[in-house]
DNA sequence: TACCAATTATTAAGAGTTTATAAAGAAATC
DNA sequence: GATTTCTTTATAAACTCTTAATAATTGGTA
């Protein structure tokens, strides 16, 4: 592994980011440090990340709410920080896709160790699928999620970024249905999108790029009264 | 999720074996106990486990061995319970391949809350669940009744609402005949159906789909004077 | 066998709603 | 400033469900 490993950090109180990213990058990990949700949300999308640290008290969008939006989107191991040791088993419980959980304060080299396990399993887990980060879909469609590339049929396939958002949200969560309201809410960050066909027009315009017809989706299936979701055969 | 998970538990205690089976069994899982790390390695490699819960301290084969052992052969997640909280980061740095650390005394509520996470998370690597819950039925329809989705002859099919109200309705319920009047109140929630044949209706518009003749039922068979019912068949 | 009444199948049309489409205007990007 | 992308708007089309009218089938009976 040549290449640095990349963790992000999302937490409000800067004492404890600065000791933490320090003690991080002594070890040799690629740290960056989000100081609320919203913000770490950013840096999530922009970046490739192989774990994520997050506390579950933030400002602007809780560690909840990020925890399972990033679980929307990725696999890598999610470590919930939080400074009340008796909601410990209670977290667990909700089923957050959080991977483990550390009380504050604790201790630099447990963290450590827990990073380092939880990074392990990861590798353990993702060099099984071989062929890199490429999923063959059926019906001639690929996707590259690591280098960000679409094709169809071999070839490329150029998608504006909103295409591509709802794509990559559709296709990571197979038969999922996604309301129209979800759909916007997770890639426009807005909360209501009261009434606004945007996201029907970016579906039409992605459905036509992939030429998957209306009255037989081969990918995007309308769920009729709720919204959308993929239809997520994976081709040998 | 229909089968039951099971759990490889390996201890040599056999009061806290007992406890420790009686309340996994009790949340729903399969427990196989051995008592010894060469007893834990023979069950292994006999029967299919989804998590192992390893002590640390063993006669015959210690665990330290044991878990390098299973990790060779498979990525389930794997617990080690030690009897000495210092030795968790120790043993952490080991790099057996584990994937939690407990240390006696556990409590029970805490136990359930890990495993429960590690096979959470498990499943999301595997997608084990992604063709688990399909059902084969006969002439190449299969339904997956979790994630939703009618298949004939491999080829997805689009139903509405209603027809899927009803093909779930009675293709979970095969050979039992439902009368027009059941369907009615089950699938509409209304009382009294007096004489309309929205039923009926629908029932035919699913046949269409089904591709499913009136005269040679293949799927849904009209009981004369009473309803209808589902041909079952499950194909291997 | 032929006929009858009851039951079910089929087809079509209409209401109400949701989604698709196209095109123009706004914003962002180059 | 030109081009691409995104959003808004207006309208068309599609969808689901129901109702209704007619056709076909069934089981029994003469």
């Amino acid at each position: 592994m040549s290449e640095k490993e990349t963790i992000l950090l999302v937490e409000d109180d800067k004492e404890i980011a600065r000791i933490v990213c320090d003690h991080l990058r002594k070890e040799g990990y690629r740290v960056t440090w989000a100081s609320t949700g919203k913000e770490g949300w950013e840096d999530f999308k922009h970046d490739r990340y192989d774990l994520a640290l997050v506390d579950l008290m933030l400002p602007e969008m809780d560690g909840f709410t990020l925890c399972k939006t990033i679980r929307l989107e990725s696999d890598i191991p999610l470590l919930i920080v939080s400074a009340r040791h008796e909601d410990e088993n209670k977290i667990r419980g909700l089923d957050l896709g959080a991977d483990d959980y550390l009380t504050k304060p604790f201790s630099l080299v447990e963290l450590s160790a827990r990073i380092a396990s939880h990074l392990r399993r990861y590798r353990r887990y993702t060099k099984k699928d071989h062929n890199g980060s490429m999923v063959n879909f059926l019906h001639g469609l690929s996707i590259d999620f690591s280098k960000n590339v679409v094709y169809l049929n071999e070839e490329p396939l150029l998608l504006t970024s909103k295409e591509e958002d709802l794509l990559y949200l559709l296709a990571k969560n197979p038969f999922r249905t996604f309301t129209k309201s979800e759909l916007y809410e997770h890639i426009w960050q807005q909360d209501d999108m009261d009434g606004n066909n945007t996201v029907t027009v970016h579906i039409k315009s992605l459905r036509t790029k992939l030429q998957d017809e209306t009255r037989s989706a081969k990918f995007i299936q309308t769920v009729w009264g709720v919204g959308y979701r993929f239809i997520g055969e994976q081709a040998g």
